[in-house]
DNA sequence: TAATTGACCCTTT
DNA sequence: CAAAGGGCCAATT
């Protein structure tokens, strides 16, 4: 069988890739966390966890993106226990609801997306 | 140009 | 549960 290529594809810019993560974690749903992976993941970026972390850094705050809701997949928040981002990350997520004790929360605060709603809102 | 450095992840021990 | 090892790749040195 021979398959007709019917789009050429052109890399993402790095610029483009940090517009697609600003707007994932952008979907992530006040009280909920995503990790870095699962972001790069619905971002279309698979394997680019670092990305992520990279991205967030870099986003303008004009953007206000939520930051904050993003963790590490053991469930830890990235920045070290007691540092000023982990304090400040911690005082945003318990403002609303998302209980963090020894830097870490519980598994059931994972954003879980629902495909068609997530495949609507991002059109990469 | 090459090496090092990350707001990380996953699998295996 | 914790630590190790290998992956990833843009940005910085």
């Amino acid at each position: 069988m021979v398959f007709k290529q019917t789009k050429v594809t052109t890399p993402l810019t790095t610029a483009q890739k940090y517009q697609r993560i600003w707007q994932t974690v952008l979907q992530i749903p006040k009280g909920n966390v995503a990790s870095y992976g699962q972001i790069a993941d619905l971002a279309g970026l698979p394997g680019r966890a670092r990305l992520v972390g990279k991205a967030l850094g870099q986003a303008p705050a004009e953007l206000a993106i939520p930051w904050y809701r993003v963790i590490r997949s053991d469930r830890q928040l990235a920045f070290p226990a007691g540092s000023p981002n982990a304090i400040s990350q911690h005082q945003l997520l318990l403002a609303e609801g998302v209980l963090v004790v020894n830097n870490r929360v519980k598994k059931s605060y994972y954003w879980q997306p629902d495909l068609a709603e997530i495949m609507y809102q991002l059109q990469f």
